[in-house]
DNA sequence: CCTGGCACTCGATTGACCGGAGTGCCAACT
DNA sequence: AGTTGGCACTCCGGTCAATCGAGTGCCAGG
């Protein structure tokens, strides 16, 4: 029961420090949540969580403070996820709605995301390797100069140019146009690499080899893999204090978009939303930010990844719903599409 | 010829102050710079300088600091661009001859604009409206299904899927292809477009004409000529003072896209580097903000805009000296491309 | 196990004070 | 006429002491 009420504490404690930035006392406390017990219980509870490592105070007769393992425990066990209303709702599917193609979904997404939760956004575009392939058509635009075009079934398009080092007839080309689509349509890309690679016999002198070596490059380019979008680094000016040490190295990691990746990447378990707070990551540098984020993609196939960058100090509830019902809306999108 | 020294003492005092960040005196003055008079003389010309506008300060009995006036003053009169070394031009050209592909070519600008001016750096992607068209492909997917794909001079394809009323047989669609070709190819965008209205006639119940359509839409895209990337965001860290102030509205000036281009594109003019200063801009909230930019593309086409955005108090020598220099340099390797 | 009371700590605020940098002006000098 | 040295004045910034108040820890009693 002792237990029961202290936990209640340390979530007062969270919510409140959210709320109002400043460190929370034991009297303030059991005024302004319902907790039917003196302040100086509270504050016998507040010492035991602090031996437990839960919260702390930045000085010697100051308020407390929850810890990252605070944040952890109010994350885990203490907060409910609140749903989104019916307005944001409505806003958030009509928004996303009026994309015209996949760059577009990306972008609403990213704009939607750091407005409901006013923190950075970032999303990751949809990665080949999970979609498949629609359509393969080889265009000849010279005797020797092909253009190889890809299509898959996200709507990505990707083309390359193939110089030819002998001249390639016009029936041969005909011939591996729809020897490649039988081997590599409706399949995903993986087993479309394996199976171009086995079904496609060299006609003549290497230039088959060479298309094929052209489509697969394009197949497995990781850089529209690994394409990501940030929105909202206005939400930056919001961090008032503490600024060279945490927005400096926030700002580079946004433009390191490896690392972006490594960050959101932790958290792609599929269909939930992953909560990294503070120093838990490898970079000591985003030690007082947190990430929320989660996988996304049709039929729950995670895809790629969203989510927001913040300060440790952030609604985890209200962010985690706003995460949770962006990647649905992006998710269905991308399954009528 | 004491107007000769007033310039020079607004020169020195230009340059201690972008240095030390401080607001300049006259003592000071006379120590660092060379100018053989006494401070109570420096202070003479100070005061005249301050009635004419070109410096102010910032509450009585402090020092002086320069105004927008005055740095205006001081880059078209009183600075001479400072050449870059050697080896920052080496580092500039063995960096940008790496890009692979026009993409890259950009990413690689920003990333070395920023770098070199310490600065957020934005680059334009090359506008279409200047380019040519190398080739235009129709690939029929199924008999109602069009691939339209668009090749123009700077390396740029543009590719989009039509949907027919009515079938299209295949000798038709060569004739298009030719006839569409014939009409477009080698032309600049602006020429192709009425070229193509006015030599494709229709073929077969509007199929032509929506094929025209989408092509000339292609043409005329604006994603493609408004895209912009932007990097060096972390610099933004080192603003110390005044944060809320000038980075907010300069981190949302940095996401509203059509903003940038309107700031990049007041400085197109030919050849030449162009610097706003400070409020001289449209934009209140930029007050405290200066553009270095200038044009760049193939023969000094100005087919896009690259620049820096910092604050009113940088060395405009040496970031005009970069950003002209990358011009160059990105000029130099769409020529060859 | 909870509670009221009490002494204690320590950051934050306030006000007084001082030193220094810088200015403006004037009279004298070249 | 332009330059210079001198001088009184202003005002910012830092320091120091005093005070306030929020908050804690602990203890004894219910």
């Amino acid at each position: 029961m002792q237990e029961e009420r202290r936990l209640a504490v340390l979530r007062a404690i969270v919510e409140d420090y959210v709320a109002t930035e400043e460190p929370v006392g034991s009297k303030a406390l059991v005024e302004r949540h319902g907790l039917g017990v003196s302040p100086a219980t509270v504050r016998n509870d507040m010492a035991a969580l602090e031996d437990e490592g839960y919260i702390t105070q930045p000085h010697t007769s100051a308020g407390r403070v929850p810890t990252d393992k605070g944040y952890r425990l109010f994350v885990d066990r203490l907060s409910t996820v609140k749903p989104m209303s019916a307005a944001e709702k409505r806003a958030i599917s009509t928004f996303l709605d009026g994309a015209v193609d996949l760059d577009d979904v990306v972008q609403r997404s990213v704009r939607m995301l750091s407005q409901l939760t006013r923190q950075v956004a970032v999303v990751q575009y949809p990665t080949l390797s999970r979609s498949t392939v629609r359509h393969v058509e080889l265009v000849s635009l010279a005797p020797n100069r092909l253009l190889v075009v890809l299509i898959l079934s996200t709507g990505r398009v990707e083309q390359r140019l193939v110089e030819l080092d002998a001249d390639l007839a016009d029936d041969d080309l005909a011939a591996l146009r729809t020897r490649i689509n039988r081997a590599a349509t409706g399949e995903i890309i993986a087993e479309a690499v394996t199976a171009l690679r086995a079904a496609v016999p060299e006609i003549d002198g290497g230039a088959t080899a060479a298309v094929v070596d052209v489509l697969v490059e394009a197949m497995l380019d990781h850089r529209s893999d690994g394409r990501i979008a940030v929105g909202g680094a206005a939400n930056l000016a919001r961090y008032g204090d503490s600024f060279d040490s945490a927005v400096r190295p926030l700002l580079e990691a946004l433009e390191e978009h490896v690392v972006l990746l490594k960050l959101l990447g932790e958290a792609s378990t599929g269909g939930m939303v992953t909560v990294r707070i503070g120093a838990e990551g490898p970079y000591e540098e985003l030690a007082s930010t947190s990430v929320v984020a989660t996988g996304y993609g049709p039929r729950d196939d995670a895809l790629a990844t969203l989510g927001i960058v913040g300060p440790t100090r952030m609604d985890y509830p209200g962010t985690m719903a706003a995460v949770r019902a962006v990647a649905r809306y992006v998710s269905r999108i991308l399954d009528e599409g």
